[in-house]
DNA sequence: TATGAATGAGGGTTCATTCAT
DNA sequence: GATGAATGAACCCTCATTCAT
């Protein structure tokens, strides 16, 4: 008796919509890339599209949700070895990192976090998340005497998240560095960040 | 006889069209803010506002000039004291850097940068100069053995470039989080990373 | 074999969507409200809506229809007393004249017909019935001396009709106004319209 | 020095749209005429309307209002004679009264003002001051016995004013009344509804 | 210099309707 | 009978830009 709504069929026409809305973010940016662009993207007419989506802000909300998402999920994964080591491992091994073009829309969500309280919400979510991962790790790290027992854990989490969300500056500042550098620079960084002070491990 | 161009008059108004603009961008976004708001903002027509600029990317492309200049010119004055100390003076003497607000346009350039090819150089431009002037004072501050002599100048002056234009992420990911408390944060971590390490040292 | 055509049950459906729209319309009006809108509030899908009816035209054709008839029936009911009391009783007696807001509608369907000739025709069609019994009335009335034999029974009935469906003005225009005052109003009205004058009563 | 900002021309431009939009409202109704209609009409590109008036919405107010106050404005002349004739007389000379077509929109407006409050504001608003003239005149007439004392000369102007906004529904309803029937149905009516009781005229 | 009139393409969104299941 | 996917034209409105004065 009738068509059944297949909700798989439905999550899966989403999903196609998202991904196209974030190729055409990246290329043109979150105002930029309009619904016709992202309706051609995806070989759909606007009318259908407004069939799963209610506006396009719902579709920028849903898509930095996910993307947020993946990009610190990586930092979710516990591995052994010293603290700074795991921290550092997980952070280099977000996939898409290696990517300039597809983390710069991290630069999009920022800017729009700044005007729009929603997607400041999904950002401080989505940060909120693996803030806690990397505190409880910290704190591990300080318990073993592999962390310098001075640093705030919560605190130090942000600014840890927020250094590595600045990865992707330096190729757009610097045309002649690559992310292998930047990479190196940055885990020394972090590395002499964390470890303890001299006077400290005696 | 006839009305005389006079320079710098044509200069103020050009002065005053980009404050207007600077103030729109930050509100709505680079593309969010339009002509006709400039105008309004400006107190000026259209057709008068584009006796001065030939387009609305001319007029990005100049204000993202003189923020990015203005932004990273207190890098380049010399104080005395050890390097870790003038640098992080300089950095954190940047007087628009305690208005969340007025940094946050950063962000915009950031993501147009990684579209639009004149704003990306007039990043990297800026950047350069900037760079240049930090590599002196860490080659110097090596010389004196204040910095580590394992660093790079180069890519370490971009990495801290880097680093202290995610500053503004902090309040923006972490709403608990204020300015000094990122700016301690910031502080300590670059100084441990400049600073030779104890095997060095001896 | 196979379903068999249930016509009561097909008729049954019909209405519900006519219900529905006369809801819709009422709160949007005829070009407001939606075909979605219906469909939902119906809690039936668009494609199953049209197996009822080819368009929407043809939805709000016959809603006039049904609208209109239920408004003019009460004219029809014959009672005793003098003429004007018969009239009136039968005319206020409109159990949904007393809500101004069932019967906004009618202005919706008046604009429409200055526009629409199948609308006009069904107000046209609808009013004839109702206009052909009034005038019997009134003729029965004329014949018992108790209307004025000077008025034309088939233009006064008209008129009497047009007085009737532009009461619900009066609230509109007048916000101090309520359906009592104006009933009561338009009463005597009627009452000393339709009275053979004194000359004629000797 | 510039262009100079004529107030006369830019009122003419204003009034253009507005009468090529009353002309569209008459075809297609409020809500069935388009801005683009509209544009055509006025031969002018939606831009350029916009920079007249600030939205749809604003168009049909302020058609309304001027609509409405040149309708109701021919209530105000004095003029001598007994209350009903001057009343009628008033009535009947609104000139485009004599246009089934011109007048049609008034549907349109109480439709619109069922459900738009700033509509039904303008409409009350307009109705409110010929309702006062009208009250006026009938005092008088009160006072000069041709009017019956035991009417309510606020709620009686009210009736009178609902009364003659009625007549352009004849035509609709009845396709062979024409206008000069219905005003004298009108004219008998209102002269009886308004004149003394025999009674009372001893 | 300086103004505001003027353009028309394109913005996001909704529409009545059709179709495959 | 009944569903919801799918369309594309049209909706109101804003845009960057040009032009006559």
């Amino acid at each position: 008796m009738g068509r059944v709504r297949v909700p798989e069929q439905h999550e899966g026409k989403r999903k196609e919509i998202l991904d196209a809305a974030h190729r055409c973010f990246l290329r043109y940016g979150l105002q930029g890339a309009s619904i016709s662009m992202i309706c051609k993207e995806a070989g759909m007419s606007p009318g259908h599209l407004y069939h799963y989506f209610p506006s396009k802000d719902a579709i920028i909300e849903q898509m930095a949700d996910e993307y947020l998402s993946t990009l610190h999920t990586y930092f979710g994964r516990q591995e052994t070895g010293d603290v700074a080591t795991v921290l550092l491992s997980e952070i280099w091994s977000m996939s898409s990192w290696d990517d300039t073009a597809h983390c710069r829309i991290l630069f999009e969500l920022l800017a729009e976090a700044g005007r729009n309280d929603r997607v400041r919400d999904i950002l401080a979510d989505n940060t909120a998340g693996v803030r806690k991962l990397l505190a409880q790790t910290l704190r591990a790290g300080q318990a073993k005497g592999e962390v310098d027992r001075g640093l705030d854990p919560e605190h130090t989490a942000a600014m840890l998240i927020a250094i590595v969300d600045a990865a992707p500056m330096l190729p757009l500042m610097v045309p002649g560095i690559g992310f292998d550098e930047s990479r190196k620079l940055m885990t020394a960084m972090v590395r002499r960040f964390l470890e303890p002070k001299a006077a400290e491990q005696s």
